[in-house]
DNA sequence: GCATTAACACGTA
DNA sequence: TACGTGTTAATGC
């Protein structure tokens, strides 16, 4: 089913790109790393279906990927996309259930995953890992919420301004500081407008100083400016 | 009117 | 060369 994926051990320097790593002890940190090991997917390669048992936690070592679900007019709508040192798929873990989402990679990507059994023994045994979690899962929540209040409202204006600061975000994805790796095609998947659409925006949101675009990366120059973009006169 | 698709020129890695 | 960016024209809701 996935030939084109790749399983490897995880590598020294990826270490690094795990954030909740150096919250444990050395003996919870040796039981992590003889189970822990690496998927090196391709652009449009699946980490999981729709359905699919959950038997790992995943975690984003470097690339995007993007968690989506598909209507039955053939529409895809976006939950989140997630950059290097994102986790996913926790919740459907804890319960014991199917995945409810599909997530794809949209470049060539690394992904860690930990065994169930190994991300339970964790949560039983270490404090930090646990608040680790919940920031995550607060945060998350908080994200989602704001998606229900506002989402359908937004211009593409804020639509893109939003999908970049969810990009940013430092507990969901706190290996990804104010330079956001990604191209405007990848945005566009992820904002869920077309590319050309998206360049329109960025290009707006450079002229307000709130970002500096360059090839390939997208620096966020003032954060805090991201919520609140005013609807604005076209030329 | 506004977003999307398609197509093209040009710049960059 | 392959890919990302910026722009325009045609098309559709």
């Amino acid at each position: 089913m996935q030939a084109r994926v790749r399983r490897r051990p995880i590598s020294e320097q990826e270490l690094n790109n795990i954030p909740w790593l150096s919250r444990l002890t050395d003996a919870e940190r040796s039981c992590v790393l003889e189970k822990l090991y690496v998927l090196d997917v391709q652009p449009g390669d699946f980490i999981l279906h729709r359905g699919d048992t959950a038997r790992n936690w995943f975690g984003v070592v470097d690339g995007l990927l993007k968690a989506a679900v598909e209507t039955e007019g053939g529409d895809t709508i976006t939950y989140t996309g997630l950059g290097p040192g994102g986790w996913f798929g926790e919740g459907t873990l804890l319960k014991q259930e199917l995945f409810g989402y599909n997530v794809q990679a949209l470049r060539k990507s690394s992904v860690a995953c930990l065994p169930y059994d190994t991300f339970k023994l964790l949560l039983e045994h270490s404090f930090p890992f646990c608040w680790f979690i919940m920031d995550m899962f607060n945060e998350r929540l908080a994200q989602f919420m704001n998606t229900v209040e506002t989402d359908r409202t937004l211009v593409p204006e804020q639509r893109v301004a939003l999908t970049i600061k969810r990009l940013i975000n430092p507990v969901l994805s706190p290996m990804v500081g104010n330079e956001l790796q990604i191209t405007q095609q990848e945005l566009s998947y992820l904002a869920g407008l077309s590319r050309q659409r998206v360049n329109r925006a960025l290009q707006h949101l450079q002229k307000l100083g709130i970002i500096a675009i360059s090839y390939g990366t997208i620096k966020i120059v003032q954060p805090e400016a991201l919520r609140n973009i005013k609807t604005i006169d076209r030329g």
